[in-house]
DNA sequence: TATTGTTATACTCTATAACTATA
DNA sequence: TATAGTTATAGAGTATAACAATA
């Protein structure tokens, strides 16, 4: 092992952090958050989801999701349903000022991803993309 | 903006946690911390530092970094010195419990990176790092 | 006055487990 | 008994600002 800067999960996390940090800042004053986002982002890709399957998507602990969702709800971004065929399970849906708030954030999101990805080449950020997938799922190697 | 899958600080966030997640599980036995583990890489790579040096190549926040640091010098695996040369700063040196934790601790984030890494051929792993470096860079076109 | 580091406070996320209600 | 989600609690990190010591 070399000098940090060598060490991959360094650079992830450095990186991550501070994409995240950035976006956190930036869309506070429009009374989101990027766990928030992720949610909306989420249901975008399909709404009506359960809780457990927010809580791998989004890899948000179901009890953060909970209270997050909470929050959401009181804001009218969101609205939870239950399953009429499970009564145990319960759906959550976009509801109109989720899709507002949505249709806000995507421009931001997008701006984030040209602003990290600037200078590379659409091949050069599709493997990085590639490679970040690998990584995830050689991470079942280990035990979670 | 297609699915959250496609999405960069989303891969990146996702992969980074995971790791992040399985390491901190891996070496709490040993009484360690993924934070702590990145001030003793640091002062691995260059003893000596000061706090604020530590804090950013660490990338954790100063006031965390102060309370992270009484306890690892609580621990004896860390000191702190008063710069000689200017009485405000406060010079950070590896003592010799927080060597032998480094020793421990080393193979351990070996192992990891060994297995977020399978599969790469050395040229693909070392695009990833260079990626990671450009990305993290870019972001300076970003306020801070 | 500016800088380095510490302290204080409020807030957020996590981990863990107990709990409710269904199945 | 097992599952889906909620609630409770303690711990760790962050953001922010005030503060002390030194330059």
């Amino acid at each position: 092992m070399g000098p940090l800067d060598a060490y991959l999960p360094y650079l992830l996390n450095r990186a991550g952090a501070r994409l995240a940090a950035a976006f956190e800042k930036d869309v506070r004053p429009l009374g989101a958050s990027l766990q928030a986002w992720r949610v909306l982002a989420a249901l975008r890709e399909r709404d009506g989801r359960r809780m457990g399957d927010l809580s791998e998507t989004t890899a948000i602990e179901v009890s953060t999701l909970t209270r997050l969702v909470d929050g959401m709800e009181r804001r009218r971004l969101v609205k939870r349903q239950r399953d009429p065929a499970d009564a145990r399970v319960v759906l959550l849906h976009v509801a109109p000022a989720g899709r507002r708030l949505t249709a806000r954030l995507l421009p931001i999101a997008e701006r984030y991803e040209r602003t990290a990805l600037a200078g590379f080449t659409p091949r050069e950020a599709e493997t990085l993309r590639q490679a970040l997938r690998r990584l995830y799922a050689n991470m079942d190697r280990l035990p979670r």
